[in-house]
DNA sequence: AGCTATTGATAACT
DNA sequence: TAGTTATCAATAGCT
């Protein structure tokens, strides 16, 4: 990948390949990270530069990726001695690493992953466990939009209430000062939430009874509702 | 460097992702020797796939290379932290158990459980996973159904062309003989073929399946098999 | 360090 | 699962 290919062999060059390990490292580093997430995988990566520098990486936590990869080749050989930090942090977790271990492929089954291997019967279990899961959360998400519903309604009640209120006074004031004044209530015409739009009519009377007045554009303008529900 | 750029995120297919997981780990491992090899330069590189499976390299030693990691990392470490053994084993030790907590509870939550302090956003999105999961263990039971199906059809043509064969040599040995003889033909309402049991050669290559089914009728005309599946 | 001509890796497809 | 190919990405040699 470059302007010409080299053989892969120690490069005698002291300054070309402290430049090689730079540009490489740095490449081998991203790509770990790359396949680290592409494919949801652990990954460790340690390098000793041959002056005893260390570079390493983690996808996740390097102690836990080496805990686990002692915790695998000691059941393949124990014969070396694996550093004493890793053997005692290994013997007090194998059960929390098997408990994980246990629990991400039942997560990773009820994703539908992992379960080539099943047979028909499991397979007939797993689905009914979803589809009972799967009523849970409908029937709570349905509870909680009906109710984020009823709230904004009340509170919508509750303004066009206040907002009558307002108008009345309005009214009143404007009798006794014997001076038009510009409707300054909610377009109820145009503030529909929910099934019933009772109220309008008798709204809709005070404003005409301010009749004279120009019709109301932007005048109160700020009492819409936004209901950013995610159906 | 393809035929199109991807994003660097979870491939959510998980055929996709495994071999994306495959190929990429070849390269990865290339690079890293590559590495090894040009600089002089001591790489372990390990990896642990969602599934627990453990892929690694190393240019001389893992042993050598982590013992060089363990003394480094303690050397670094041990300045200002006593009994260093414990600690990274209660530090790990605590990691795990949150681990194992935050996957109960998403187990929980898929199973419908636990799901009334969540946001109605959240719950929308614990559905679309479910709906996911449950499309894909519907449609992998399908698809092993089917595939049950298919072999017990096939078996049970087999056997009926058996069948038809034997009745067709008797109808021969009876003609023969000019004697009316007993038909000695395999019982099809007795006969099992689920297990190993059966007795004649050619079918036996395609016995692979350990369910049992209703025997057909008896006659040759009707393949209609009778499957008590779930469906 | 920064810049390209090249080679290398790989995503999509078969 | 393995092989092919069009593209994108990494990098060797320079500056």
């Amino acid at each position: 990948m470059a302007r010409e290919r080299i053989k892969i062999q120690k490069i005698d060059n002291v300054t070309a390949r402290q430049v090689t390990f730079s540009k490489r490292r740095k490449g081998l580093f991203k790509k770990a990270e790359e396949l680290a997430v592409l494919c949801d995988v652990d990954v460790a990566l340690i390098m000793f530069s041959a002056t005893g520098k260390l570079f390493q990486f983690a996808s996740s936590s390097m102690n836990d990726v080496l805990a686990k990869y002692t915790l695998h080749s000691s059941n393949i050989e124990m014969l070396d001695q694996p550093s004493l930090e890793l053997q005692l942090e290994n013997s007090n977790s194998v059960k929390l690493m098997e408990e994980i271990s246990e629990r991400t492929n039942e997560l990773r089954r009820m994703r539908g992953e992992e379960i080539q291997g099943l047979k028909i019967e499991d397979l007939q279990q797993l689905e009914k466990m979803l589809q009972e899961g799967l009523g849970r959360v409908i029937e709570a998400k349905s509870e909680r939009v009906m109710n984020e519903i009823a709230n904004l309604q009340k509170k919508g009640d509750q303004l066009i209430e206040e907002n009558q209120r307002l108008k009345k006074k309005m009214v009143m004031i404007n009798s006794k000062g014997k001076q038009p004044v510009a409707d300054v209530g909610i377009d109820l015409e145009n503030f529909n939430f929910g099934e019933e739009g009772q109220s309008s009519e008798s709204v809709t009377n005070v404003c005409s009874s301010n009749s004279s007045a120009p019709p109301p554009e932007d005048d109160c303008s700020d009492t819409s509702l936004k209901l950013g529900l995610p159906f």
